[in-house]
DNA sequence: GGGTGGCATCTTTTT
DNA sequence: GATGCCACCC
């Protein structure tokens, strides 16, 4: 059995005691004279800056609990907001640690959005939301707007919903409206944007529906309007806390400014250098400018590294130093020197995954190490298949955080589209989903044909339904289309009457949407079922859980803010999961897998000074991870868009000046490849002998490909009129359709026809 | 209107 | 290698 992360809402009523003197004691007690100072200033705004692996986390709980221990602020007198559920969890158990659990759940905790979610949900109406809006997530949204695309000329397949979402996303973080986005448009694909942007916003709307940019953006309207339910928020929060204040986007810092004005008991905390999220509108500018915002702020910097070995340390400087825009600090640890970092080289992706399942075996079986002691790391969701293969091949348990959540499967989606539909009816997105599934003969044209009668009418699509007689169908369709009404109506009429579980299985039951997964009776389908059975009783739990709070559509709300599931802690598992995930955690034992160019750094990144930078900070993120061991990996090729390509190891590695780094065999790491081709001596003459180094001769031979057309054969430093000098990697394909795989610093990987390429050999 | 098979198309990271 | 889209046939 799951278990659900779904926080019951903490109440103003509080029989916690006034202060806990014991608890007081001991908190001060574990800290160290900087972390002591930054828990003793209580009053005013302070900034901390932290290093990674500083307590960073551990200072901000402690802030937190001291408060409470000392009776300075009650439970419910405290917000603390965080940008993912994980950390949200974790600074909670550490405060149900100090203060016990009865204090500690009424603190509010959470994400930003699912703070402001609840918020919306007790005051939205104020600003004509009522309290069962849907929450959209980016699926819903890139619906809405593929929908919207033809009506304003323009055609999904030349600009993808994604992209528009994403620029719209952006722009909405930013809070830019509409008409202000207009304005700035500098290209093809913003003009698109801008067009939809606005009737996105509407169909939003009318679909009683607030997509994730949304959840930021209507609490400011909502406290801009009414400045009486600010002021009634600013008093029940007199202390704000923000954990990683360097992700925070400018929706969020208008929040935090909103809501610490007038106590002006704000504290962040975070680190400049573990900003990794702007590609979601994070903007280090908030963390750096704190001081000028709150000139009496106290700032407190924890400096001192705790956690990883002081090789691990150097490795991350040495990471960093690449970065141009970066905060001035001075990390510093006692702990001891440690093992060297070991750079492991594989041929291929499975024998990376191979390669990191020994180390790891190696490590449990000779050191002791156990299992949860071990993260392996990655950049994209995608490489974790091969390396749970080799787990599972090995026999080593492990957990997989984040990827494809619970909550993202297609049969849960189904089943929540279903339920969305019974408390708010106007939820398009929903209704479109389901309307034909399971089939039941409302197609594409009837569809149509419902949404331009409701287009006409300005009406939602709901409304248009309830009145479907008027739009003229077939007889056959309209018959189904009122039989769907009927299903729907039916089933939302009871929503209060009826205990969840019992409507949400009625419902489902009579659309045949069971019948629709027992149908196929193949085991992906039965676990599909099994699936959907875990929902209902997790409907179940949370009704009796949250009591009379609790509605359909608070779960509803609270479910699309979810990504990953509780995992029992206890578990003694290796973690699989993005660098991303990573952040905020520590392992004794860290593999950092697929340094390789467009992969780490990400090909699109590698263009923009930013976005590189960027990557680099996750790097350093995931580096800084490690306690005891780092392991870094990367293939000499790899499975991408469905077949073997060769690949460089990343810029990253090579940008490395440190002596902290041995290869498998424990020699001194050597830098070098395209950009040092002159440093090395010749190598690549003829095809057949390629270099010295045997580890590169094996991988070269393990790929099949032609040997080589002329002088152009893989090894070969070639140079191309448009991309400049590169090297090859590679060559498959016989005489017209001969094609080499080309490495250029400058622009990529590149898969070039010789015959048209006009490669030039220059070594 | 529904179902199937072939084709193209990408692939970030998260709330 | 997974998903979505289109054309085709029933």
């Amino acid at each position: 059995m799951r278990t659900f992360l779904l926080q019951r809402e903490p109440s103003v009523a509080d029989n916690v005691p006034e202060a806990l003197p014991e608890a007081a004691t001991r908190i001060l007690e574990g800290l160290n004279p900087v972390q002591r100072q930054a828990v003793e200033v209580t009053e005013g705004p302070v900034l901390i800056i932290a290093g990674p692996g500083s307590g960073k986390t551990r200072t901000l709980t402690h802030r937190i609990a001291y408060l409470i221990a000392t009776g300075r602020a009650r439970p419910y007198q405290i917000l603390a907001l965080t940008f993912t559920n994980k950390a949200a969890r974790e600074m909670m158990e550490r405060i149900e640690r100090l203060v016990g659990t009865e204090a500690a759940r009424h603190i509010w905790m959470g994400t930003f959005h699912a703070i402001f979610a609840r918020i919306l949900r007790r005051e939205g109406h104020r600003i004509g939301y009522t309290p069962n809006f849907s929450i959209y997530d980016t699926d819903d949204a890139e619906r809405l707007l593929r929908e919207l695309m033809p009506r304003y000329q323009i055609d999904p397949r030349q600009y993808s919903p994604r992209t528009i979402r994403h620029l719209i996303s952006s722009a909405k973080n930013q809070m830019i409206g509409p008409e202000a986005y207009a304005r700035l448009v500098a290209s093809p694909v913003q003009e698109k944007a801008a067009r939809l942007y606005g009737p996105y916003q509407e169909a939003l709307r009318k679909a009683n529906a607030l997509d994730f940019d949304d959840l930021l953006l209507k609490p400011i309207e909502l406290f801009e309007q009414c400045p009486d339910v600010l002021r009634q928020y600013q008093e029940r929060w007199r202390y704000l806390h923000i954990d990683e204040y360097q992700d925070t986007n400018r929706a969020q810092y208008v929040l935090a400014r909103k809501l610490a004005e007038g106590h002006r008991n704000l504290c962040v905390v975070g680190d400049d250098a573990q900003s990794i999220y702007a590609f979601r509108g994070a903007d280090i500018g908030n963390i750096l400018s704190f001081q000028r915002d709150y000139p009496d702020a106290t700032v407190i910097r924890l400096e001192q590294n705790y956690r990883s070995t002081r090789r691990i340390l150097k490795l991350a400087e040495a990471i960093i130093r690449n970065n141009r825009d970066q905060l001035e600090k001075q990390l510093w640890t006692e702990n001891p020197e440690g093992e060297p970092i070991v750079l492991i080289e594989a041929l291929s992706e499975r024998d990376e995954a191979q390669k990191v399942e020994q180390r790891i075996r190696d490590l449990h079986v000779r050191y002791g190490y156990a299992f949860r002691d071990f993260a392996v790391l990655y950049r994209t969701n995608a490489q974790s298949r091969s390396l749970e293969e080799a787990l599972r091949r090995g026999g080593i348990p492990y957990r997989i955080v984040g990827g494809l959540s619970f909550y993202q499967r297609k049969e849960i989606k189904d089943v929540l589209a279903y339920l969305r539909l019974l408390v708010n009816p106007h939820d398009a997105a929903s209704l479109q989903r389901v309307i034909n599934y399971p089939a039941r003969g409302i197609g594409q044209r009837t569809l149509e044909a419902l949404m331009a009668y409701a287009r006409q009418h300005g009406l939602s699509l709901w409304q248009a339904i309830e009145r479907v007689e008027e739009v003229g169908l077939p007889a056959r369709a309209q018959k189904a289309v009122q039989a769907f009404h009927f299903l729907i109506a039916r089933h939302a009429a009871r929503v209060t009457s009826t205990p969840v579980d019992e409507l949400a299985r009625s419902l489902l039951q009579e659309s045949g949407l069971f019948d629709e997964l027992r149908r196929e009776g193949t085991p992906e389908a039965l676990a599909r079922w099994e699936n959907v059975q875990e929902l209902l009783n997790a409907i179940a739990e949370y009704v009796t859980m949250a009591g009379e709070s609790a509605t359909l559509s608070g779960f509803l709300q609270e479910v699309a803010l979810l990504t990953d599931l509780d995992e029992m802690p206890e578990d003694n598992r290796v973690t699989l999961m993005t660098l991303h995930a990573s952040k905020g955690l520590e392992f004794p034992v860290v593999f950092i897998t697929g340094l390789e160019e467009g992969l780490f750094p990400l090909a699109q990144a590698t263009q923009d000074r930013k976005d590189l930078e960027e990557e680099r900070r996750l790097f350093y993120v995931g580096v800084t991870r490690a306690q005891r061991h780092l392991f870094l990996c990367y293939a000499r090729s790899r499975y991408r868009y469905g077949e073997q390509q060769p690949s460089v190891r990343s810029r990253f590695l090579e940008e490395l000046d440190t002596d902290v780094i041995v290869t498998e065999a424990g020699l001194p790491f050597r830098r070098g490849e395209v950009e040092h081709r002159s440093s090395r001596t010749s190598r690549s003459g003829t095809p057949g002998f390629r270099g010295s180094h045997s580890q590169q001769r094996e991988a070269t031979r393990r790929v099949v490909y032609d040997e080589g057309v002329g002088e152009i054969v893989p090894g070969a430093y070639v140079e191309h009129p448009m991309f400049g000098e590169g090297k090859v990697l590679a060559l498959e394909g016989q005489g017209e359709q001969a094609r080499a795989i080309v490495f250029f610093p400058e622009v990529g990987q590149k898969k070039l026809v010789l015959k048209f390429a006009r490669l030039r050999r220059i070594d």
